[in-house]
Parts: structure tokens; sequence; C-alpha cells
DNA sequence: AACACATGGGTCC
DNA sequence: TGGACCCCCTGTGT
């Protein structure tokens, strides 16, 4: 967040349901049943328009196919036995989507591009009548159709109970420290929480303190020269009774000027730290409850249903951040799929100024995208923000981070590598130099612009390689590295491909990240 | 290779 | 208000 001393900017957090989710039901076969008196030769095309294997007769026994189509296989084998082509079994393979269910379409990755269930609106801008594939929104667009089986089982998992008394989750909350530069020398500490972090924040006026808050209900600061840490805040004090009072702590940002640390829980409780003191100053105020969206604060007065603004969204916002120079602008990222920029503080805030459709929605189980202000530009207009839909690229889908120039909605770069096949949902640029931490399940990145020597050496490499092996021949990835040997420096990694053309970034050094970032 | 799982949010009743 | 149910591009671990 921004240089903000009068006013606090709090994003909602929405209060976890904490609800039990049933098994999810088998897919009604009914749906999926194919009649049995098309064409042999229909079942083929049909099935290799759908990118699917058509088994030899001799194999089909033994070919692996889904309960459904298995049943036809029977059905059609006693229908068909000894009649028509003796032993001739067809299998149906009729397309089902797995979106919305219906024949004669499917939804899912073809290749390394995905294909919109055209039942539904706009995967990208939520408007109906197209499909991702032609939304206007869209930059770059392909073709194409493949079924892409996924199954999503929810079960109620009460982890930290797990963590707590079992400690059998010892990977969760692990916090991981790296010096750019010498990325070999990560620091990692595994007893400052036991759940994931959700905000970091580093107190530049007092050098090496680390801030941390975590789902498991705690602050914790850590002196990153000494490595000493110590609790600052726990809202669990009496231990694990259940989902439904365990309390997470989401949002944490500082206000050095009064020492101040602010803290926001899971159930729209504001909490006060004293820096120095590490002692909680008055009482939680509750400012937000459930279907409320963004809203701004006066510190000065922080009391219930008293906010300066209600920032009107579709859905739940993800962050709000003050922009980093003057303060004056505030720019959210929402789960409808766009980011709002809302120009003056003190003015109508009614509206947004502008809103700039993004690929930021997500199902579950990502970190959420928060679009961020680049530090360095005294503009306050470029904004980072990691995007959710893949791209094309090269046949492998990527999830590029995109650069936004705020002020027109226009794209002004989006980074890519091969190597990075994630989505990166934390992006971090630095204070004052041209470098990008990117953060995902996998790996922490760390991009910088190439050098024009760079350049040149890559230019110069690139002519060389296709004055050997030619220029057209490129082996197909099928949206997974392909062991193709290349010029990279470190070897940390077998799984080399394909250089991005379009990135103008280059990665210059990787290291290994444990969950969520 | 084929799952099981993480536990957030919207909607409907 | 709360529980059941559903959900579109995931990623990891077993």
């Amino acid at each position: 967040m921004g240089p903000t001393t009068r006013a606090q900017f709090v994003y909602n957090r929405r209060r976890r349901s904490g609800g039990r989710h049933a098994v999810e039901e088998a897919s009604d076969e009914e749906e999926q049943r194919q009649d049995s008196s098309s064409s042999s030769s229909d079942e083929e095309d049909e099935a290799e328009a759908s990118g699917e294997e058509v088994a030899d007769e001799e194999e089909e026994e033994a070919a692996a196919v889904e309960p459904a189509v298995k049943e036809d296989h029977a059905a059609a084998a006693a229908g068909e036995k000894r009649g028509g082509r003796k032993g001739r079994i067809t299998i149906s393979l009729k397309k089902v989507c797995k979106v919305c269910k219906k024949t004669g379409h499917e939804a899912g990755f073809k290749g390394a591009v995905y294909i919109d269930c055209p039942m539904k609106p706009c995967f990208l801008c939520k408007m109906p009548g197209h499909t991702t594939l032609t939304c206007p929104h869209r930059v770059a667009m392909e073709h194409g159709v493949i079924p892409a089986p996924r199954r999503n089982t929810n079960t109620s998992l009460d982890y930290v109970f797990q963590s707590q008394v079992k400690g059998k989750i010892s990977m969760k909350g692990l916090l991981g420290i790296w010096d750019y530069v010498k990325l070999h020398e990560k620091i990692t500490y595994d007893s400052v929480h036991f759940c994931i972090l959700n905000s970091m924040k580093i107190d530049n006026a007092n050098d090496g303190i680390l801030y941390t808050a975590s789902s498991d209900g705690t602050i914790s600061c850590t002196d990153l020269d000494t490595g000493m840490g110590s609790p600052l805040l726990n809202l669990n004090p009496n231990g694990w009774n259940g989902p439904s009072s365990w309390r997470m702590i989401y949002g944490m940002d500082l206000n050095t000027d009064k020492g101040l640390i602010l803290v926001a829980d899971n159930f729209g409780f504001l909490y006060f730290l004293d820096r120095r003191s590490k002692t909680r100053i008055g009482h939680p105020v509750l400012i937000h409850k459930k279907g409320s969206k963004a809203r701004i604060w006066d510190t000065r007065k922080l009391e219930a249903n008293s906010p300066l603004a209600n920032l009107a969204h579709g859905r739940v916002v993800n962050s709000g951040y003050f922009s980093p120079q003057s303060g004056n602008k505030i720019l959210t990222t929402c789960q409808d799929n766009r980011i709002r920029v809302w120009d003056y503080i003190f003015g109508d805030l009614q509206s947004p100024s502008r809103e700039i459709v993004h690929s930021h929605d997500f199902n579950r189980h990502l970190t959420p995208f928060k679009a961020e202000w680049d530090p360095k530009d005294y503009t306050e207009t470029v904004a980072v923000v990691g995007r959710y839909i893949s791209e094309n690229y090269n046949g492998v889908a990527l999830h590029p981070i995109d650069f936004i120039d705020t002020s027109s909605g226009k794209l002004l770069a989006e980074v890519m590598d091969p190597d990075i096949t994630t989505i990166s949902p934390v992006n971090k640029l630095h204070p004052q130099d041209d470098i990008l931490a990117t953060g995902s399940s996998r790996s922490i990145f760390i991009w910088k612009p190439k050098t024009e020597d760079e350049l040149t050496e890559e230019r110069t490499k690139q002519k060389a390689k296709e004055y050997i092996y030619g220029s057209g021949s490129r082996k197909k990835t099928n949206g997974k590295h392909d062991n193709s040997s290349d010029d990279d420096s470190d070897g940390d990694s077998g799984r080399k491909s394909k250089k991005a053309k379009k990135t103008r970034f280059t990665c210059t050094t990787k290291g290994k990240g444990k969950s969520k970032v």
C-alpha cells in the first residue's frame, strides 16, 4: 500500500463459510450415452475431430475408455454381435462439454489453446454472446478443441487442526528469504508460521525487520540480519476450536509515521499494533461485514459503519493499493476480471475512473491476483499483474505477467518464459531497479530486461542455430516441456525448452518455492 | 497414470 | 442466516 497517513484502505475479506462440501456426484451417464446407430466411419471422423484415438479392432478390448463409453461399448457389442461387420465394435465418443454437460461441443484445452464453452458468457470479460477467443479484450487467439478431464472432489479438512495437533502438514508456512543477486544463499524459516503467509512487509525505517501475517492467525516480526523472530499477535490464543472460530490474518500493513501495524482478519476485524511496544492498541474494529465491498477509511476515525467511501465492485476485491508516489490514486483488482483505477481519492468515488478487463478471476486454489503499481513510475500509471488465462506460445500454454498502462488500458509488456508454465499470481517490482520478482506455487523467478549485449548475443546464437539446423523444424511439445538442448547456462534442470521470442525479459536466476507465495 | 486434495466464493433454498 | 451445492484454463503429492 502506498503512503497512507490519513486514510487507510482496507479491502474486504469475506467470512469463510467453513462448510462441508459434498463429494461431487459422478457425471450423468445418460447424458454421455451415445445412440448406437451412428456408423463406424462417423465415429472415426468424430473421434479424429476431437483428437481422440480410435482403437483398432484387435485392441479395442484393452483400450482405456471412460465408463460411459464402456457401456456403449458393451451395448454395441451386444447389439451388433455377429451382425453387420463381424466383430466390428464401435466406440462412441460423443462430445460432451465438461462445463455445461451438453453434447455437440467441448470445452477445454486443444493443444495449448483453451476453448470456452459457447453456452457460457465470455470467460474473460463475462459478457454473453462471445467467448474468450473472440473477446475484443483478448490480445491473441487461436483455435482448437480437446477434452481435458479433470476431477474436483471437495472434502472438508481441518488442516489447521491437522498441522497443529498432528504436525502432519509441515510444509505450510515456510518462509524463504533470498538475496536476489545471491539466490543460492536462501534462508528458510520453518517455525515462524505453520499456515500460509498472506502478507509480508519490510519496515524500511528499521532495516531488516520483516513482518509476516499468516492464516495461523499470528503476526510475527523477524530480524533478517540476526534471524531472530518474535510473535507480535496471536488471534487464536486458545488453539483450535473448529473452523468457525479460527481466525486467519489476510491483510497487514505498516504505518511507519505512527509506528503502527494494521492487521485485518477473515472476520472483518481490524487490529492495531504498536510497532515498538509490540502490543495491541485499542479494541478490534469490525470494519467489514459479509457482502460489503472495498472501503476507504480515515485511520483517525475508525468506527464501524463510518467509511470515507465505498468503492463499488461487482465481486470480491482482491486488493487495493494507493499509488506509490502521491497516494492520490487507488488501483483495485476485482474478481469480476476488472482492474479499476480511482484517480482522486478525495473526488467522486461513486464509480471508477477506468475499468480494464483483465483475466484474473480464478476458481480456487490460487493466491489471489493483485495488480500492483510500479513503485518507480513517477507518473503512477504502470501496473503489473499476473494473467490467469494462458496464451498459446509456440504450442505451449503460458501464463504471462502483464505490464499495463492504467491510463489507457494498453498492454505495455507481457512477460513469458518457457520455464514458467505455472500461473504467477504474485509479482513484485523492485523499488529502484528494473527487476521483477515473480512467484508461483513451484518457483520464484527474478526477471530483468535484457541488456543490449545480451540481445545481440541471443540474436547471434539464434542465427547460428538457424544456419545449422534450419529455421522450420520445431518439435511439437503439446503443452509440455521438451528436452531440446538450449543455451541456458544454469544446469539445475533438465527440462529446458524453446526460448520465448516475444519475451523482452530474461530469467536470470531461479529457486524452488513452497506452496503459495 | 490416475486420483485426491487444497477450503474461496456465489447462488439457491 | 446458514447449509448444500456448484464452479472454466491449477498444481502437487501419492
